[in-house]
DNA sequence: GCCACTTGTTAACGAGCTGTTAAAGAGATA
DNA sequence: TATCTCTTTAACAGCTCGTTAACAAGTGGC
């Protein structure tokens, strides 16, 4: 259920912060963490997330602060407040600014997956209108992200789970170099050898999947990343 | 914002009941406040409300059977307990039935309006209720929703409450993925493990009803969900 | 041309997901 | 209380797909 969601941690207690991590990765959830708002906030904006849990003590920006910064970069995204602080002005202070749940020290860490799963569950039912295309035309190949179907003469094939992401994101950037680095992010939230070897896999994969148009290829630039080549860009809705 | 929102308070506690009910009016929140679970269900199935605040310890009925009678009602509606009972336990079991909050006495009002809010916010982003169809043609089977009823060629069969839910689902995203975590929440207004596997289980039973029909099917999407197969994409109202 | 490193490809393992049936449980009815 | 109906839980077989490994081939610096 939790597969594949991104949560951003902003906490600068570095033991409890890998502790939340590991607790949270056992349940599946994919973690990034940061030790204060600067890096958090970086994060936030490089990569996306589903849900940011933020302690409010932290060095430089505070977390109400960073909450705030976050909002102005992503108007939906949900967060919360995960804390010592337990004034009643902290609490109404959180939730002012926009908060999901303010949770204070010690926390047990089930409470806290109930509720991460509580406001998870309220934004999926929310369907995000994707402002992102999810159906590309490719030569004579059409690819459906939703539907998660690659489609040739009426003949269709049904693609895996990441096959999916990486045939979607090489589409977003069809013609353009798509990043090794950036991809393996996006689709697994870190990056190390074998996730590059991995994803390597899935462009090898790709390519026999899309033999049949000539005219569609994925070229590999040394060290840098993949393009998609596509002779006549098109992009349904 | 909070105008009109309709709050069904069940407390047995008269004074903490009515001090609740003041603060919340004070609030321009309509508030019904009930005794036990016996007349908060009553109250539940004639009137209609937006939230449920619900005490745990209950003479009778206590609240976590209350709430799941509620959610047999009412798949959506959101509920929060409001409790003495600070208990690990309660607490994972407040949120395995699906409560939204689980907020224990003693509590500051401020801190409890916050949350009412964040929980009424959500729910107002949800979809405008549109008309959806009832009744849907599947190769030579037909499906009424409102009559339950599964035919083909002149024979009818009954279905049952979650048989009926299921397909209807299915049928309303005929041709596309209808997603496991999004169905059982749409389903039971909960999720866990033995929910999942029980929409299984409807699945299989649907796919047996519906052997008679080749061009009809039920396709799994690994890890993601289902989706059914029609050829002639038809419906009625 | 030689070497270190990157990429391409295939195959196989195993964790975890699914299909199905049956038993247990829960709820309604009488 | 006994009975019936429907849903949930359990159990087990079978399957899927992502990862890893292994090796071949390509790249570019020197």
């Amino acid at each position: 259920m939790s597969e594949n969601q991104r949560l951003l941690i902003v906490e600068d207690d570095i033991h409890l912060g890998f502790l939340l991590m590991e607790f949270l990765e056992s349940e599946k959830f994919n973690v990034k963490l940061c030790r204060d708002g600067q890096s958090g906030l970086m994060s936030f904006k490089k990569e996306s997330f589903d849900l940011c849990i933020l302690d409010v003590m932290l060095p430089q920006t505070d977390g109400f602060c960073l909450a705030r910064q976050i909002r102005k970069e992503d108007k939906e995204v949900p967060f919360l407040f995960l804390t010592a602080r337990s004034m009643k002005e902290d609490k109404l202070q959180g939730f002012a600014v926009g908060a999901e749940d303010y949770i204070t020290k010690p926390f047990d860490e089930e409470e806290l997956l109930c509720r991460i799963q509580v406001i998870l569950r309220r934004q999926a039912q929310q369907q995000i209108p994707e402002e992102k295309p999810t159906s590309f035309d490719l030569g004579r190949y059409h690819f459906d992200y939703n539907k998660q179907e690659l489609c040739i003469e009426g003949h269709s094939r049904r693609l895996t789970e990441k096959e999916n992401e990486v045939l979607r994101l090489l589409c977003l950037k069809q013609n353009q170099i798509l990043k090794r680095d950036e991809a393996v992010e996006k689709i697994y939230g870190r990056h190390d050898y074998f996730l590059g070897r991995s994803f390597d896999v899935f462009i090898s994969r790709l390519r026999k999947m899309l033999r049949q148009d000539k005219s569609i290829r994925i070229e590999n630039v040394f060290k840098v990343g993949f393009i998609l080549h596509v002779q006549n860009p098109q992009q349904g809705h």
